[in-house]
Order: structure tokens, then sequence, then C-alpha cells
DNA sequence: AGCACGCCGACT
DNA sequence: GTCGGCGTGCTC
């Protein structure tokens, strides 16, 4: 795999893979003469870099090298084959271009956990210990120095060794000691922390030899008979468990010479846990999903990068589309890539893949260990799997030839990373797509804006999914206009008219859900007497009360502190708590229906690992009349008894300011009324709102999706947002105010500049520069954070231009302002 | 990150 | 004068 040398290109450029580094610059080194070959593009080396030797990764061969000081040698070479393949340095390339962000930040995605090469610093001693101990009391240092010293001194031995915390004063005596070769350093790669699980096993010396030629006792024959039998290395507890002696038996056995200990490689697959479940073959399908998957098919058979967008209604079978578009792949001897927004939402597509494709399946997923992340990477690497199913990360999966992806829910926020790099796994998936040749099925009930404009306007193809399989009916919708309710001054958290259906649902033994998108019990505490609304100490935040733990908590920074008997700033006693939860939600039930079996589902019942799962299993066997949740309830669940769903407050997500508000707030209700009446009997659906005419909501109850997307569109357009522009946010953040805003207004005003070049350069219209303004919440865990938006026609006229300003403003230092740049961001807030 | 360089205050 | 504190900036 190595270049063979011409003799020019004796140099490489590489990503040197230190995360401080300040920007995405190759590095330039000299490959050692006395190498016969170059290592390959994509092959991991250690190479000098300041005073430390750092892991790096080969990017490109050259002949010359426009580096401005003297080019260093490397030093080794770490891998045999490249780590990253061509099409894997491709992607990185147009990620760091399309994200604004550096190599580097990528290249864990595409990695096992554990593969990075870190050095530590090592030391070996060159002289004898007594003669360094003369030496260094010679130097006539403080005698606290000097006895942190000797202690430090004490572990440098003739191999190299680490000393750990070794601060500047220790440093600099032993530089001097290095200066005057009593000791030596060397930076030396530490072990790596994950690799493969290895278990004690035996095998025999001499398969030539039987039972019968030799003598045994009773124990050690029934050992001896059984690993002939395996023919194969057994680890050492299953040839125990399976042949009832203890460990004495075989180790008696070694003795004698007649068997081998080795060390075998076991998988860490959490799937094998769960043990093997049953085959399931296809189901048959309906005319439409026949007509999808035959356009899905011919793209298939041409190996071409098309989009899909499966537009199907809330149970109208697009997982069965998916699997047999998958099946399909594999017909061709590729492999498919399986997006989910949430793994642990999922249980039941995971479970549905799984008994169509066995054991060729990987999970990925953020609960697994490390290791068992480690053995399912390199199951993948290895071909072994054919399916890969995960979160938006599982697009980085190394499948030695993808032929198929598959983006569930695709209008899911969860597929935008947001921390750094920012990316969106639907336009990464269109660019893997296109890199391998691979057909890209977007499937949704509520497809993005994004998506919707791309298939209205013919760049992508739409699947129609428009009725329910065994053409079951979708559910009735029906209004509580809360506004009516409090003018009545009825308060509580459900209508009569939904308690009523509630009633009638628990007494035919049918289940219900009930969504409520604020956790915690009480979301807002107001003082009556001054007016004051408790907020968080270091978040431009209302705290929220939660009654089980017994506490005021900030959803943002996790700030908590106990509920005060009096306003703590008029020190009266009339505070009240508004604004009613999840908690509050459950409550109020418990009073209602006494005999009602209820689970809620949000953030603070869902922490642990599991407990969706939990949850789910406990519906699916009826053992809960009422699930209560956020909006983890309205995603994915696939729950036959369910035939009530009912929303408790549809406007919560209205007021933001984000213009998404509407689009996800359409999103939700569909999505949430799409979990009543999956099963034989007919569902319902009630939606309480203070805004019945808003056309998000009013689109839902009147089934009307055209509708919702011509408005959303019309607002899109008039306000020039995605899909019609494109954005990229600038987020600035720092503890002092002053700061930040004299950074904001800076980078702003270089953009600015910069762009007019642009502007005239290319003519275009509708460019703009926003800003800086605050964020909707101005300071978060003591940030404060402002904000610039760019709205462009095209964004490849910032590339190179955006990072450049940035980290030359951040070069400047403003006291510890950190500046984000967030291409095609989610949240605004 | 880690290490060098350089600029100020507290000592021999 | 020099040692050592820490802030700043660079690493092929």
């Amino acid at each position: 795999m190595n270049c063979k040398s011409d003799g020019t290109a004796r140099i490489v450029k590489a990503v040197v893979n230190l995360p401080q580094l300040p920007d995405d610059r190759l590095y330039d080194y000299l490959i050692p003469p006395e190498w016969d070959e170059v290592p390959a593009p994509g092959m991991r080396i250690l190479a000098p870099f300041g005073g430390q030797r750092a892991e790096a990764i080969v990017w490109a061969h050259a002949s010359t090298s426009a580096a401005p000081a003297a080019l260093k040698e490397v030093h080794e070479t770490l891998d045999e084959e490249p780590i990253f393949n061509d099409l894997q340095r491709h992607l990185i390339d147009w990620m760091a271009r399309t994200f604004f962000c550096r190599r580097l930040d990528l290249l864990h995605l595409f990695l096992p956990p554990g593969l990075k090469v870190a050095t530590e610093k090592c030391w070996r001693a060159e002289v004898g210990r007594a003669e360094i101990e003369e030496y260094l009391a010679g130097l006539s240092l403080s005698p606290d120095l000097y006895r942190r010293l000797q202690a430090k001194v004490q572990a440098v031995t003739a191999e190299f060794t680490k000393i750990p915390q070794v601060d500047r004063a220790e440093q600099q005596v032993l530089a001097k000691l290095v200066r005057d070769k009593l000791v030596s350093t060397r930076w030396l790669p530490k072990k790596p922390e994950i690799t493969a699980k290895k278990v004690m096993a035996y095998t025999l010396r001499d398969p030539s030899l039987t039972v019968s030629d030799l003598k045994l006792t009773l124990k050690q024959a029934r050992v001896y008979t059984y690993l002939a039998a395996a023919a194969k290395e057994v680890a050492a507890t299953e040839l125990l468990s399976a042949t009832g002696v203890s460990a004495g038996v075989p180790e008696t056995l070694c003795k004698k010479g007649l068997l081998l200990k080795t060390f075998l490689t076991v998988e860490r697959n959490p799937l094998l846990q769960h043990g093997h479940c049953g085959r399931q073959d296809s189901h048959q399908l309906n005319t439409e999903q026949e007509e999808a998957l035959q356009a899905i098919t011919v793209a298939l058979r041409k190996n071409e990068a098309h989009t899909f967008l499966l537009h199907g209604v809330t149970g109208s079978g697009k997982t069965e589309v998916y699997l047999q578009a998958i099946e399909e792949t594999l017909r061709k001897g590729r492999e498919a890539i399986y997006l989910v927004p949430e793994i642990s939402l999922t249980p039941q597509t995971v479970q549905r893949v799984r008994a169509r494709f066995g054991d060729e399946v990987a999970i990925l997923h953020s609960s697994l260990s490390a290791g068992e992340r480690f053995d399912q990477w390199w199951r993948i690497k290895r071909g072994e799997v054919k399916v890969v199913v995960g979160a938006r990360s599982a697009l980085f999966a190394p499948v030695p030839d993808l032929g198929l992806i598959i983006m569930d829910e695709e209008h899911e926020y969860t597929y935008k990373q947001e921390e750094t790099p920012r990316y969106h796994a639907r336009t990464v998936a269109k660019e893997l797509a296109r890199l391998t040749g691979s057909p890209l099925i977007l499937g949704s009930a509520t497809p993005s804006l994004e998506s919707y404009w791309e298939a209205e306007s013919g760049e992508i193809t739409r699947l129609v999914l428009s009725k329910r399989i065994m053409d079951r009916p979708l559910p009735e919708i029906r209004l509580v206009d809360l506004r009516a309710e409090f003018k009545a001054r009825r308060f509580t958290v459900l209508s009569p008219p939904l308690r009523a259906a509630i009633e009638e649902t628990l007494s035919r033994g049918e289940q219900v859900i009930l969504l409520l998108n604020r956790r915690g019990y009480a979301t807002f505490i107001n003082c009556r007497e001054c007016g004051q609304v408790l907020k968080c100490p270091s978040c431009d935040v209302t705290l929220t009360y939660h009654q089980r733990p017994n506490v005021l908590r900030c959803h943002y920074c996790g700030y908590k502190e106990k509920p005060p008997d009096t306003c703590p700033h008029c020190r009266s006693h009339y505070i009240r708590y508004f604004g009613k939860g999840t908690q509050r939600l459950e409550e109020e039930l418990q009073s209602l229906f006494p005999l009602a079996r209820m689970v809620r589902m949000d953030l603070d019942t869902t922490g642990r690992k599991g407990s969706h799962e939990r949850i789910y299993r406990q519906l699916v066997e009826g053992e809960v009349d009422i699930l209560i949740g956020t909006q983890m309830v309205a995603k994915g669940l696939d729950l036959p008894g369910v035939t009530l769903v009912g929303v408790v407050a549809a406007d919560s997500a209205l007021g933001l300011p984000d213009f998404r508000s509407a689009e996800r707030t359409y999103q939700i209700l569909t999505q949430a009324a799409g979990r009543a009446g999956r099963g034989e009997k007919p569902g319902l659906v009630y939606i309480q709102t203070f805004n019945p005419g808003h056309y998000s909501i009013s689109a839902v109850v009147n089934q009307n999706e055209a509708e919702f997307y011509r408005k959303e569109l019309m607002y899109r357009q008039a306000g020039d947002f995605p899909p019609f522009t494109n954005l990229i946010r600038l987020v600035f953040s720092g503890p002092e105010k002053e700061a930040v805003i004299r950074a904001a207004a800076e980078v702003t005003a270089e953009i600015k500049k910069a762009f007019a070049t642009v502007e005239t350069s290319t003519g275009e219209e509708g460019e703009k520069v926003i800003g800086p303004t605050p964020a909707a919440i101005e300071r978060v865990q003591n940030r404060y954070r402002w904000q610039t938006l760019i709205k462009t026609q095209d964004i490849s006229n910032f590339y190179g231009l955006l990072p450049e300003t940035v980290s030359a403003v951040r070069r400047q230092k403003y006291n510890n302002v950190r500046i984000i740049i967030d291409e095609n961001p989610f949240s605004m807030l």
C-alpha cells in the first residue's frame, strides 16, 4: 500500500492531530532518506511537532514545500494500511469546507474509539542515580524544589518512563539535566486504552492424539474430548461450564503438555446478549409501496446517487419499503446505512431490521461502551456487517461498499449536530451518496421544508404513501379552544372534552398518550407582590419547579436551588407557581383517574440506560393505560392499543423567536396524532390550543398538509429564510459583555468589508449580513452571547473567507470570547 | 497541548 | 544585576 518513491515526492503534507491547533493547516514533513517507501495518504505517522511528537495523518505527497521553516523528518509510520481511504479523505475535505471546521475536528468521526495515538514525554537516566543526585545537590535549589526533584528523579530509570505531574520549575531543572546529558527524553506513544477483548482459551497441543491414546482421569478425559470435538480454541469459561469441571483440570492438562493455553479475541456485541431473534420475511406491499420500491430499485440497479423523498403518512409502512430496498442492495453485494433520529426512541425499528437481516446488522448508538463500539467498528470494516443502523454518526461507519443510505424521519432536529463539527446528516448523506453512487431515501410523514421544497422543484423525487397500511383510517382530530376555557374560568390542564375522552378510552380498556412539551411541575414562579419572576443566576432563563425532587431547576445549565418560602426580592409570601409541566399533568391525572396505571416519559425519567425500552415494553404488554410525556412520546412509537392522543398545549413552541417554530409545531402535532389508531380500532386526537387559527395547527386539524406547506413556504420566501437562502450563524460568547460585543462587531465589520468584494465579483443578489444582535437568550452559564446572521444564495462565497476572518479575530483573544460558525443552524436561541 | 520567548517584580 | 513569575504565540 506504500507508494514506491520515485525520488521526487519525498515530502508529505499531513493533518496534525492535536485538538488545540488554531487552524486547518497541513504541515509538511520530510521522509527520512533511508526509507524506501513514502507512507501513503490516509496513513498515520508520528511526527515531530514543537518539542513533542504528535500523531498526524498523511493527506498528500509533494516534492516541494512552501513552509517558512526547515522541514523535519517523520519519525515513524503507524499503520500498515491507510486508516482513511480516498473517499473518506475527500469527504473530510468537503465537510471541513462546508461546515466551516477543521479537518481534525472530523477525524474522530471515522475512527473506532481509542485509535488516536497520544504521546507522552518519557525520561531515561544516562548515568547512575548517585551522579544525578550529586548534580542536583550542586545546583543550590530552594529546599522545597530540591526535595520535589529528588522524588521525581527517583522515577527516572534506565528505561524510558513517564514522570507524572512535572511543573514548570521542575521542568527547567530537568532540562538542565538533559543539556548536561545526565538524562534524556523522548516522546513515546501511549498504550492504546481500547483494544480487542481477549479471554483465556484452551486448545489441544496435538490434535492427532485421541483420548484413548492417553491415560486420563474421568474429568480430564471429558475436557479433552470436548476440545477435540470443538477442533478449535475454546474460551476457558465456556469449557468449564460445558464440562462442569473446575479450572484446575485444564491447568493440569497444560502441565502435562497436552493442552495449549491461548488467548481468544471475543466480540463485545450488545445485540448478542438479546439472543438471536426470529427471522421475519418481507411483507406484501400495497400499490403505493410497490411503486416507491420500484423507483428506488431502478436507481439502485444503476448505482445512481439519486435522492428520494419517501413522503408517507404516519403508519403508511415506510419501514417495509426501506427493508426491501436494503434487500435489493444486499442482492447486489453492497451494504446499507440506515439512519434513525435516536436509537433509544426507536426500539421497534431496530427489532425489525434485526428480524429481517439477523447478525449482519450492526447497531451504533451513544450508549455503547467504547469497547463495544470498537468491536462493531471492526466488524463493519471487515465486511461482516451488511446493514448499519444508527444515529447521524453512523454515516461514517467504515462500510466497504456502500450502496444505499436511508434517513428515516429526515425532518428530525437530532440529525443536526449542535457541537463542532456542526454538520447536518442530510447534507453529508447527499455528498456520501454522490461519492459512492448510492441512492438516498429521506423518509418522513412531515418532511422538512428543505426537502419538501426540493421535491416541489423537482431536484429530488417524491414518492408518496398516502394511505395507512391495511387501509386503516387516519385518526379523527378535534380541537379544544383554550381561550374559551379560560373565559369560562377553567384553569385545569385537561379541558372537559379531553377529560371525557380519556375516561371513555380507559373504560374501553384502550391506551392514551398525552403530550406536554414541558418538563417539571411549574414552568415559572412569580411573586404576586413585586411581580418578579424567579430566574437562574447564571442564565437569562426562568427556573422550573420540580416536585420530585423538590427543587427549582434551570433547564439550560442544570442549576438547582430550594424553592423559597418568601420572594427573594421583596420577602413577600405571595409566591405563585404558573405554567404546567409533565409532573403537574401526572398529578392531575392521578387525582382524576386514580385507578389508571400511568407512566411518565421525559428527560427526568429516561436518564438511565434502557428506560425507554422498559416503558415501551410496559405499553406493549398493556401494563400501562396512560403515557404522559414530552415530545419523545410523539416519535416513532407503534402501539396498536393507543386509540386516544391528547396534545395538552399545542402552542408551546409557537412563541419561540425562531423561523422554524411553525414547522416544528406542525411536525410534532402531526407526529403525535399519528400515534393514535395504528391498530384495528380507529384513533381519536384532541389538540388543546390558544391559537386555533394558526395555520400550523389548523392544517393538522383539517388534515390539510398541502395548505401548511404552501403557507410556510410563502412565509419563508417573504422573510428570506431557508429553503430560499442559505443561513450561516456566527455566535460570539464570553464572560464579559463588552468584549463579546467588540469581537462580534469587529468580525461582522470584516465580513461586510470582505463581502463587498465578493458581491461585486459574483453580482449575486439577496445576500445579507445581519447583526451583531444579542442572542434570544443573551446569557447562558454566565456567558454573554451575541450573534450575526449571514444569508447568502451561494454559500461557497464564504468558504475560506469566513474561517480566515474569524481566526484572524480569534487570534486577538478578546478576553475569552469564543466564536462559533454554524452552517444551517437549527436552533436560533 | 507544550515549549520558547519576553517582559516585569523580588531577590542575591 | 539575575531568577522566576506568567502572558503570548508558534509548532512543518
